[in-house]
DNA sequence: CTGTTAGCGCCTTCAT
DNA sequence: ATGAAGGCGCTAACAG
């Protein structure tokens, strides 16, 4: 026999040293009211002195609630989905939720993957980026009747909530925002829009703002970038070769405009004075860059949380969350400026 | 076609449907080597068909493999522990282990309080960030018999494995770099050192390696600051408050230096021609701005690699890999230079 | 190679 | 308010 602390405490053993059954320690760690008070400290003290952890599995097995949550991210290199998941995460502990996390690396047969594990896994619910998704992902969610959460966009479809903002709406402000400045040929750096919804309305609101305030697409380019540095300044490179004239640039993410801005730096070109750059996110590195950059204001941290928060929400009154859009507040610093008069 | 039913399909359901005993199925999915490849072949294939997603709580609960890796680091917030949970996560999600992660906002009660949940959750092994945690912490994870790895150190201690590099010998290479400049007062705005060995060990290797150039204590000046941008400027003001001659500066991360230059950009002071500031870490931060840090690499993401491969490894084959320091380069860059001459 | 048997630790009726 | 008993879905023995 092995020494007998060695072997991990049940809750039977919790039982024995209390002196009852099973079942009513059972209840005691449900917070089940029906317990004498008697009962329950002798429960509460023997658990402590032996040191109880329960064994997580075996009660998932038996209720049926797992008491995991799981996300699904691009990528946990880019800070604005490490605010969302550290705000996701934040919330979920309060109320003694797990949070598995996965990436996709912008890749929905990879998410789909990843999401097949948090299934067999049993969360309870999945917070997903965006709402464009392979179909087989959204049917694994619905067959296992397993809740699931859309960040990062506001529209719900199916049986999905959607905590997030609208990025068409975003894109109008941006070009609402520099046509003011009397900017009149443009250029946006727009994310890889392939698989990613977020990075296509954008690009498709910046688009849509501009034709109602009459510019024409001969007026406009576009190039796309994936999301760092190094790609941004590429992408401006490409951009100014392309189209000389342009005196404002909008970027996806704040990253890809730091990576322009820079690219501008190292020929010469003066920002805002030759050129406006302005970027998506809000993100520490906005202020860390000279000029600083002007912005649209993406609330991460909020949607992470307030997708824990409807992760905690009983599947009864869900439907109250259904659709939650948060604002996007332009935040002007010293990228953008007034167009040079002809 | 997976059948609309509305019961979850579990492995009996597969078996029926493969003509065969669920002992096989369960060997299938196991990838038991002696299985006849029909059998195989005709339960993967009902499996396929019903859409069968195995039960991990049940899994876990049989076979005490649960498949699951823990972690708890200070925040998702800052680049340099999001960097390695990307790292981490993506070794492991290649051996089909999830990761559950938590934050204890360097709060060493605060992992406590995670590590149970962890523990509870089943996890196989669990990842912490340096080497100083509650001794109750520690004896919970060894209690069960779960494995553990330190990061951001190389110090393993007791049962515990550590991957990561040696804090003191990084500040003792900013000492000397700084001091071969021609430097010959410091100063240094070290992290928060209460609850974490990382900041203190960077601080005394830095005042060790200044002390054995023959550096006294009124030569140098030393404050603390918490990890954002914001402290990093206010911790700049200060220093130069209690010691206005210092012309080397050694900061405990990225932001903190990134916010130290902003401060001196504000005050007309110049870096590197002033003062010279160098930051650790060599996040994307470092090269947004003007002028660019010079700055200690951490290995974030290859210390995240390096904990999912010691995850993934048997028991037995661990201790191989008890130790693991990686270097820590200095990345020289254009915020320092040689000191002024009198 | 394949099937049968017996639980893993807990929660949840159903009794009392 | 408490106890007794059964089984959640799966896998590890053991047979054959």
């Amino acid at each position: 026999m092995p020494s007998p602390s060695s072997e991990k405490t049940k809750l039977v053993d919790v039982a024995k040293r209390a002196g009852c059954s099973p079942a009513t320690v059972s209840r005691v760690l449900n917070n089940n009211p029906k317990v004498g008070r008697n009962e329950r400290e002798r429960v509460l003290k023997a658990a402590a002195e032996l040191g109880y952890v329960p064994n997580g599995s075996a009660r998932a097995l038996r209720s049926t609630r797992s008491r995991l949550v799981g996300t699904i991210i691009p990528t946990l290199d880019h800070a604005i989905y490490a605010i969302m998941v550290s705000g996701l995460q934040a919330r979920l502990a309060e109320g003694g939720v797990s949070l598995i996390m996965n990436t996709s690396s912008y890749d929905l047969n990879m998410e789909y993957e990843q999401a097949r594990l948090l299934v067999e896994r049993g969360v309870e619910t999945v917070v997903l980026v965006g709402s464009e998704h392979k179909s087989e992902t959204i049917e694994l969610l619905q067959r296992d009747r397993i809740g699931y959460v859309f960040t990062y966009t506001c529209h719900a479809t199916g049986d999905a909530a959607a905590i997030g903002f609208d990025n068409k709406k975003a894109g109008v402000t941006a070009a609402n925002y520099l046509h003011s400045l009397g900017h009149r040929t443009f250029g946006m750096i727009a994310g890889i829009t392939n698989g990613n919804d977020r990075a296509r309305e954008r690009r498709d609101g910046f688009l849509a703002g501009l034709a109602s305030l009459g510019i024409g697409k001969e007026s406009i380019g576009v190039v796309e970038a994936r999301y760092d540095l190094g790609s941004g300044k590429q992408a401006m490179q490409a951009l100014l070769q392309l189209y000389p004239d342009l005196t404002a640039v909008f970027c996806g993410s704040d990253i890809i405009a730091a990576g322009a801005l820079k690219y501008c730096q190292s020929r010469g070109i003066r920002v805002p004075e030759d050129l406006s750059i302005i970027g998506f996110d809000n993100l520490e590195i906005a202020t860390l860059t000279s000029p600083e950059l002007t912005t649209l204001e993406v609330p991460a941290r909020e949607m992470g949380t307030l997708a824990g928060e409807y992760a905690l929400t009983g599947p009864e009154e869900r439907h109250l969350m259904r659709e939650r859009e948060l604002d996007v507040r332009l935040i002007v610093r010293s990228s953008s400026g007034a167009a040079k008069s002809v």
